[in-house]
Formats: structure tokens, sequence, C-alpha cells
DNA sequence: GATGAATGAGCGTTCATTCAT
DNA sequence: CATGAATGAACGCTCATTCAT
């Protein structure tokens, strides 16, 4: 049986590798010994270079929901809800700027897009919890009557572009900022 | 003389593979192709080829300036300006989604971020209307209190997400809502 | 574990294509070729073109040491080890055409200039015998009082010229000419 | 007609440029940029790249026997003579470093080896005072019995490396050091 | 005659992938 | 299972030469 530390290792030195080098400036050599194994074992794990991104694509995707829906209720009122989520979801990208640099990567490169197109959901397809809030959201018109994929744009877009910044350095988030982000986005979307 | 046919040639087959496929789906000899020239030809008029990405660039920015301050008056109140620039902005993108995807493309790309650490200035450095229109909303307060990268991030965010999404098929964007998008984005930066 | 046998093959090859061809009409592609292997091998061995030029150089400086103090004593008079590394030196050359072609070679070169001038030691100042030799050779003022690069001038200028000669089929050397020419060399130096 | 001062230009372009940068450093645009010309014009004057640098070569011949042979008279005792010529030839090479570092560069070149080939005449065969005043030599006795490659290598051997030398700073020519490098190259000739 | 823009073959080098050990 | 040496297609780029103007 493979074991699965190895694995471990090629994630996370791929992970940490695209997230900081960019996929162009990530060999499979260099990740293989960034792992600490053989060239050749990375494809016993993966199939090729393009699943391995893809793989990691949706380890990160299975790390991030729980992340988010941490001391999340149901049964908050909406508004409640949007915040949690949003709040949370910044907090994620802030604090794992290597995992948020890598989402960001597949997200604008033709993995991303089929990625997407895959799935035909919601903004974001990752997090379900949100594709599920906003369609309760307009069940209970307490959003704008805008498509799902709009309404994640409202959300998802700033809030990535507001993170990028941060980790570049063009702009500072503290609590007070982040909660202010996310209430613009609220503004943004509210009915 | 250097004949600027040829040139044109190149920027074009250029800005096209690089937007149909991305930077690492365009090598030189394929732009050299669609461009009808011979590969050493592009080197005639762009020393290399990163040197060719930023003049690409450069092309688009001195385009799309005139395109959205069209019909823009600096009289107008401040909502009125703000919707103009900002529909003006999403047609573009929809309108030329060949350079939008260009422009994304770009953006997310270490030459992206090595061009907006060169201008320090707004958000979406290339467009400075922007960076004008809200430094003028923050002296009048009538815009939110936040920095000038944030409230980048509150319209561009969108825009380049529905932008995208519209191009990609994921979205429809007619003039009403195109219209609605843009007031969402306003309510997000609205005092 | 590398086999040393790859690398033995591409030096072989490398060093008898460029002592056949010169720098210039030995590209990689054909080295690995005759050196039986796959171009990108190459560069697990030499991580670029010049480096393996300059390697190859350091194997023949290696090689040629051993072979010219073969059957040298330290303690034999001056004259008779001045004739007796030269023998050898002249030998090597004829021995070792291809060898001598490399050197050469290199010696006129960017190449050369820079050992040389990394070394700022004595004329062919890769065989230090020689270096010495002369430095005694001024200490028992058996030899003219020149500089030493002077005194390498007049025993190398001769021999590389006759040994060029000789592999070019311009001249015969045979083992009295090949006295009667370190005798002359001795003639220039001696006081 | 062709106008002469424009292959002039070209001539002179080219050596300057083949004598700092060696024949890989000095593309033919490059040349004809220095020479002030249209890179298709060299194309009138010179065949090909390769005819040019023969070309040169035969200017720089027919150049240096005037320079050698000035002062010079064949009635002078033999030493005289040999003393006179080699000592013009050591000056020039220091006085036009630029031609000598060419005349080196095409010598240690398949084109030298051709060159000579060709000639199948006397060492450094451009020289053919040389060759008749060591034919003489031989014939009145007053040389060593060695066939003419073999005293050409004596003398231009020391000659070309202590000029190579002085040039480019690891050995100094006064005049005295002048003289005494041709004596010393007469006494491995001499019988 | 002179030009220099255009060409494209050829170069050095990289790297995803394979497979003998 | 794991390895990493070996591969070779593919890349960005150069430059001798041509030819329309």
């Amino acid at each position: 049986m493979t074991k699965p530390d190895k694995r471990q290792e090629i994630v996370r030195a791929a992970l940490d590798l695209f997230a900081e080098q960019g996929f162009h400036g990530a060999p499979m050599a260099l990740i293989a010994e960034r792992a600490g194994v053989g060239a050749g074992t990375i494809y016993r794990y993966f199939e090729n270079r393009d699943i391995l991104i893809q793989e990691l694509y949706k380890e990160l995707e299975a790390e991030i929901t729980p992340f988010i829906t941490d001391g999340y209720s149901d049964q908050a009122p909406f508004r409640a809800r949007f915040l949690h989520l949003g709040t949370r979801f910044l907090r994620y990208c802030i604090e794992y700027p290597l995992h948020f640099r890598y989402l960001e990567q597949f997200h604008n490169s033709p993995y991303g897009v089929a990625y997407r197109r895959d799935k035909l959901l919601g903004k974001e397809g990752q997090c379900n919890v949100f594709t599920e809030l906003f369609e309760q959201g307009c069940a209970q018109q307490v959003v704008k009557d805008f498509p799902l994929p709009m309404l994640c744009a409202l959300l998802f877009g700033p809030l990535l572009s507001v993170a990028r910044d941060h980790i570049l350095g063009f702009l500072q988030l503290d609590d007070s900022m982040i909660e202010r982000t996310i209430e613009a986005c609220w503004d943004a979307i509210k009915r």
C-alpha cells in the first residue's frame, strides 16, 4: 500500500511551490526534491502534473469548508450567516496565504475554468455552503434578484481582491477592516 | 521603414493567442505563424517575450481609457459619474472579450503584480480616472471611509468576475443587468 | 547512482568533436549523438556548455602532468630536467593529437585567457612543474634573466607550433627531431 | 562602380570587431552598423561571411610585409637581417594590437589551417620574406639543419606568444626586452 | 547601387515523463 | 514500492543571408 505520508509530503511541497513560484516556477523535479522523494514517486500518487494540480485544489476545497463553517448555525438570521461565512472566508485567505495564492492561481488558469464548467454551480463552486445560502436568500427575498453567479461575484470579487492586496502589502486588513469589508459586500447584495 | 502593419499583425496574433490559450499556450513560433511572419520577425519589434507581453498590456491600457471616458463629464454628480465609468468599463470588457481576457491574465501573473507595484497607485492602476474619482468621493464623504485599494476591490472585484462569467457563458449580461450590477457596486461603496 | 561511463562517453565525444571541428562546429546535439546519449543527458553531468568546455580542460590538465613527469627526477641536473619535461610534453602532444588540438583551442579562446588570468601563473599555467623548473633555473642563473612568461614563450611557443604542424602533416617529428627541437629551445633559454 | 570607401569602412569595422570580440562576437549586422552601411551592403563587397574573414586576412598580409621590410637590406649579414625582421615583426604586433589579435584568431581557426594548407609554404606563410631568409640561412649553413616549418616555429612560436602576453598585460615589452627576445630566438636557430 | 526588414534554420537549454534497477 | 538517471520534444532566441524597394 502507498504510504500516505509520502503523498502528504508531495502535496505540501507542491502546494508551497505552486503558491510561491506559480505553476511555471515549480518543475516536478523541484517538487520531488522539496518533498524528499524521488521524481518518479510523484507519479505513483498522481497520474501526471495536471492531475496533481487538480488534486491539490480538491484538498484545499476539503479543508476550507470546515474552516468556514466553524461556529456556523443554519438557524441564525440570514444577514448574520452571510457575515459569518464572508468573514471566515476572508480570514482563511489571510491566515493561509499560501493556500489562498494557490486557489487564486488555480482559479485564474485554464484548470479553474474547466473546473467551474464541470460544476456549473455557484461561484467558487467549491463552497456549496454559499450556494445554499444564496439560494435561501433569493427565496426569502432578502437579497437582490440576481442569478447566483452574480451574487457570488459581488461577494467573492471584492474578497479575493482584498485578500490579494493584503498579502502583497498593498492593504492592511485588521479585524475591524475585515468586518467593514464584509458589511460593504452585504450592502451590495442585500435588497 | 518598418511597416507598422507587421507590428500590428504580431500584436493582434499575440493578443488573441494569449487571451485564448494563456501565456503558456502561446509559444513564439505559434504567434509568428498566426501573424503570418517569420519567427525572428517578432524580435524586430519586441526585444523578447516578456517585453512583448508588457507592450501588449500598454496598448490595451492606452485603448481602454478613451473608451471609458467617452461621454464622461467631470461636472456630473458623483453617483452619475461612478455609474458612467463602471458601466463603460464593464461594456468594454464585454465588447472586447479577448482584450479583457488578456488584461485579466496579465493582472493575475507576476507581470501584473510587478506592474501594480511599480505604480503603487489605485487598484487597476491603469485607469487613473478611477483613482481621481475615488479620491473625490472620499473628500466629499459620499463613499465609505476606505483606503483606495479597498474601494477598487469593491468595484473591480465584482466587475471582473462578472465579465469573465459572461464571456465564459456562466451569466448573461444585458443592458439592464449591467446597470443593476453597477448599482449593486454603488451600494457597496456609497456611504 | 550516476553511471560514470555515460559521463565518460560525453567527455570523449565532446573532446573529439571540439578537437576536430572547433568549439563552433560541435553543437550540443551532435555531442550527444556521438556520445550515444540524449541531448538532455549532458546537462546532468555538466551545468552548461561553457562548463563542459572548462571541465574538459581540467580533465586533460589532470592527465598531462603525470604523463610529463613520468621518469622525472628532481635531482637531475637542470638541463637534463628541462630536456626531459620538454620532450615528454611534445610527446604527449603528438601521442594524443586530439587532446592537443583541444588544449590549443581552449588556449586560443576567451576561456583560455580567462583561465590564465585566473591563475596569473607561468605560461601553460596548468603545468606547474614548468613553473618550478623555470624558477629554479632563474635562481641558479642557468637560464637567461627573463620573466617567467617569456621563458614559457620560448619553450611552449615552438613546441605547440611544431606539434600542430606535425599533426597537420606539415612536418614529421621522429625521435631525433623531437630531441633536436627541445635542444633548440634549450639554446634559446640557457644563459 | 562600388565606392571603395564603403569597402574600406567595412574592412575596418570588421577587423576591429573580430579582433575585439572574436569571430563569434561579431555578427554581420553589428559590422554593418559599425561600418555605417546597410547589412546587405557587405554582400556587395564580400560574397559571404567566410570570404570577408579571408579577405581581411589578405589585407593584413599585404600591410605587414612593407612594415617588416622597412629599412631592410638584402645585403646585410644574415644575423642582422634575422634580427631586423624579427624585431619589426614583433613591433608590428605590438603597435597594431587589433591587427595582431585578428591574425592570431585567423591563425587558430579552421580558416588558418585551410589557408596554410593551400599555401603549403613557409611557416606563417604570409611573410615570404621569412621564407627566403630561412632558405638562405640553410644554404649558408648559418642556421640549424631544420625544415622550414621548424625554423618558423622557433621564431614565430615565441614571438606570437610574447606579443599576446604583452597585449593581455601578462608581460611588459620595452625596446630592450624586444631586442633580447629576438636574440633568444636567434640562439635557438643559429647553428 | 544601397538598404534594412524579413526570414527560418539552428542553437543551448528545460522539464514532464519513463523505466531499469 | 521507490528511485533518479535518461530521454527528447519543445521552447525562446540569434543571425547569416536575401530581396523588394
